[in-house]
DNA sequence: CAGTGAGCGAGCTTCCGCTTGACTT
């Protein structure tokens, strides 16, 4: 029997709560929402007015249980879902699904886990906001709406599996427009004069500038030839008081941008590592897009940092939350006891804590004090001025913990380092003058980190689904993390020194990138598709415009059937439409004529992904082959489009048998029978000869002997195979460790069964037929199991 | 694991947002 029950929506959350509230409080959590619209047909009632049908989610039955008979128990039911539109609708759920009473049931909310915000919200109850819940009710059925009636028109026009959505399928297309935007760009150079000065009889060099670039490397030259003949005195100095300030603790998506660039994280890393700290109670609520700090964290923080650090870095604030879409039903992302210079149980917990330790100290900290001189220094014989910058830091103020990172690679002039004293008119000598030819670049693809940002800008997707956001779109193929090497590009120099100029051409990488997002030939396929059918739901001012709808609904002004119906209407006659007239697309595009045959070389998407082709379809003498990993249909030139048809290729025969090399998916390899040898870096596919492929073949035979360490006449399938990490037990298409201190040699039939046993048990895996069909049948027989299991 | 590129057309897939757990009698 208990007098008061406290519903939250995180179990971390309750068990801090109960501690603040005492005996007379039990606090539970509903692990968020607990009910949804029904996943068949039913979910939505259209012709009734929109009516949503909503369930128990499956794996919410036991907690609803369980708090539908503490609230019978309760004198006093209280909601205290979060403050936002979703929280809002978790307590109207729970009203409406545990059959609680309007009189004993209060609303109350906070904003922060601390004793006297819960105090202040026990007193101040209020009723559940009907009208936020309509907003959510709306938000929920556009996006069922948009996303079940968009996804069965890809599985018929496109390719089945596939999905769209509100939010998924304009992530896409800036994945998609960005790298056009990359492949289409066109760029320019110019020339950027750079120099290197002394004082007399000093040695500390001053770095200066000229702000103008030239167009032509024979302006730049002839600078150059001017500056041969010219003296340099310091026409100008000015010296100007400047200030840095420290950047608004985390919000789910600043944390994530900071992880990815000083740590290296992927999104959905940052979130388990944060998840963890937070159960842990090192920090606060993760999921947030406030940078609101509260009253006891702000006096916290000013505390730690007067005691480490001294008065004079003190400098308590508070942030303005800038992004008009966020919901502030949290804190910002901070430690929960600033003492803590360090917490976690791993490296990368530890590492990730530190960062938001930081980042939240840093945030209370005084601005930096500086002072940046700009000298001008002239050139005499064509009197133009080049620039001098140098920063003095007076006061380190918060950059004595924590600088933010920035996308941008190229930030080397922010580090302007110290000048010398110098006076107006003094005479320099210059040690050398360079000029270097600069290229324009494309905007940087996108990374999973930069993307979220985007998508914030926009007001697409909420903190808590950016991670699941990006993992979607790379689980359906649209987009793909990957790298390129790039490639090499001449650049020219010119050299002024010791009186002598000195023309040169350099080079450099350029195209290089690592862990950045590319879209997929079914990625951008989908996306040009959805834009031509769906326009209005493929603009990035989509989101905005239905939120200011639903904002609308929260203020009572319209009913949320009214604003649905009048989405819905015209959208479905779109969806109508397409599916009636549109045609179903694969992407085909002509590439050129095959010069060997005269035939059309064209590349489009197949049942098992991009290909090329060489000949029509009625052809019958039509060829096909596969793309690389790297290549787009959208891309590839006729060149490298043939080069594909040139594998697999006849090396000659060895033991009577064909002796082939082609590319799969692990790289170059030789075929032999059904022998399979990787070809190595030093081995071109193209030109590797016979003998050489006979050293491959032999060696891989060789390696396989030697692999297989022990058989067993209990079972055929069962053997003890050398890996590259030692020996490991490999029986019917699954592979077990074998524990470090066991001889593997000396390992029984039966202790196996008992190892294979204790590691989980043989798993039915596909077998050789590997094609798309059979693998979806089995995927869906694995998820018709797991149901009836629960 | 290194291939294939349609075929009868079964029966399946899918959204966004809130939150963690995960067993068998």
């Amino acid at each position: 029997m208990t007098k008061n029950l406290v519903i939250v929506e995180s179990p971390a959350k309750a068990k801090t709560i109960e501690k603040f509230l005492g005996k007379d409080y039990t606090v539970r959590s509903s692990f968020g929402h607990i009910r949804d619209l029904d996943k068949g047909d039913n979910a939505i009632d259209i012709k009734n007015g929109y009516k949503p049908n909503y369930i128990v989610s499956p794996d919410k039955t036991k907690v609803v249980a369980e708090l539908k008979k503490l609230a019978k128990e309760s004198e006093t039911v209280w909601l205290a879902s979060d403050e936002d539109r979703e929280g809002e609708a978790i307590s109207w759920h729970l009203f409406e699904v545990l059959g609680l009473k309007e009189d004993n049931t209060k609303r109350i909310v906070f904003h922060e886990i601390t004793k006297p915000a819960i105090e202040h919200a026990i007193k101040n109850p209020r009723k559940i906001d009907k009208a936020l819940v309509d907003a959510q009710q709306a938000r929920r059925i556009l996006d069922r709406l948009v996303g079940f009636e968009l996804s069965p028109i890809l599985w018929k026009k496109v390719k089945p599996s596939l999905s769209a959505g509100r939010v998924q399928s304009v992530a896409v297309r800036l994945i998609v427009e960005r790298e056009r935007e990359v492949n289409n760009f066109n760029s320019q150079s110019d020339f950027k004069i750079t120099a290197e000065f002394t004082k007399e009889g000093q040695s500390k060099t001053i770095k200066a500038e000229l702000p103008q670039r030239f167009a032509t490397e024979n302006e730049a030259l002839s600078f150059l030839n001017d500056a041969l003949e010219s003296q340099f005195n310091v026409s100008n100095i000015e010296v100007k008081p400047a200030q840095r300030k420290a950047a608004a603790p985390f919000t789910t998506s600043t944390l994530q941008q900071e992880a990815s660039r000083k740590l290296g994280y992927p999104v959905a890393k940052t979130m388990l590592l944060a998840q963890k700290l937070y159960e842990a109670g090192h920090i606060t609520y993760m999921r947030t897009d406030s940078v609101n700090l509260s009253e006891t964290a702000i006096r916290g923080a000013a505390a730690e940092i007067t005691r480490a650090y001294g008065k004079e870095y003190s400098f308590p604030r508070n942030y303005s939350t800038k992004n008009s879409s966020a919901q502030e039903a949290h804190e910002a992302i901070r430690p929960t006891y600033f003492e803590n210079h360090t917490a976690g149980s791993d490296a990368q917990e530890l590492k990730l804590y530190d960062l938001i330790w930081k980042r939240s100290i840093a945030s209370q900290m005084a601005h930096a004090e500086l002072e940046r001189t700009i000298v001008d220094i002239k050139v005499s014989k064509n009197n133009r001025t080049l620039k001098a910058e140098g920063e003095i830091i007076q006061f380190d103020g918060f950059l004595k913990v924590y600088l933010e990172s920035s996308d941008d690679d190229e930030d080397d002039e922010a580090n302007a380092g110290i000048l010398p004293p110098m006076s107006v008119g003094e005479k320099l000598n210059l040690n050398h003058m360079t000029s270097e030819q600069k290229f324009s670049r494309a905007a940087p693809r996108y990374t999973e980190a930069s993307l979220v940002k985007k998508l914030e800008e926009l007001g697409i997707g909420r903190p808590s689904t950016y991670a699941p956001t990006i993992s979607t779109i790379q689980k359906r193929g649209y987009v793909l993390k990957d790298n390129r090497e790039g490639s090499t590009r001449e650049f020219q120099t010119g050299t002024l020194k010791n009186g002598k100029i000195t023309v040169k051409t350099a080079s450099e990488r350029t195209g290089v990138e690592k862990n950045k997002l590319f879209p997929t030939d079914i990625g951008t396929l989908v996306t040009d598709f959805l834009s031509e059918h769906f326009e209005q739901i493929m603009d990035y001012g989509f989101t905005a415009a239905v939120e200011k709808e639903f904002d609308e609904i929260a203020q009572g002004l319209i009913g949320w059937n009214k604003m649905i119906d009048g989405f819905y209407k015209p959208f479905h006659k779109d969806v109508d439409t397409t599916l009636a007239t549109a045609e179903r697309v694969s992407g085909e595009r002509t590439i050129g004529i095959d010069p060997a045959t005269g035939k059309t070389v064209s590349g489009r998407i197949g049942r098992y992904g991009p290909l090329v082709q060489i000949g029509n379809s009625d052809d019958e003498d039509k060829k096909f082959a596969s793309l690389r990993s790297g290549q787009t249909i959208e891309t590839i030139t006729l060149e490298q489009a043939l080069e594909l048809f040139k594998l697999p290729r006849f090396i000659g025969e060895y033991k009577g048998e064909k002796v082939t090399a082609a590319i799969g998916r692990f790289g170059p390899y030789i075929k032999f029978g059904s022998v399979f040898a990787s070809i190595p870096k030093d081995k071109d596919v193209f030109e590797i000869n016979l003998e050489d492929s006979i050293i491959l073949i032999e060696a891989k035979i060789q390696a396989e002997k030697e692999k297989l360490i022990k058989k067993f006449s209990e079972d055929e399938d069962l053997e003890i195979l050398k890996g590259r990490w030692g020996p490991y037990i490999a029986y019917k298409r699954n592979n077990f460790k074998i524990p470090k201190d066991v001889e593997a040699t000396s390992l029984t039939f039966a202790q196996i069964m008992d190892l294979i046993e204790k590691q989980g048990g043989v798993k039915e895996k596909k077998g050789k037929t590997n094609s798309a069909a059979p693998k979806a049948k089995a995927k869906a027989k694995a998820k018709a199991k797991s149901k009836t299991k629960k």
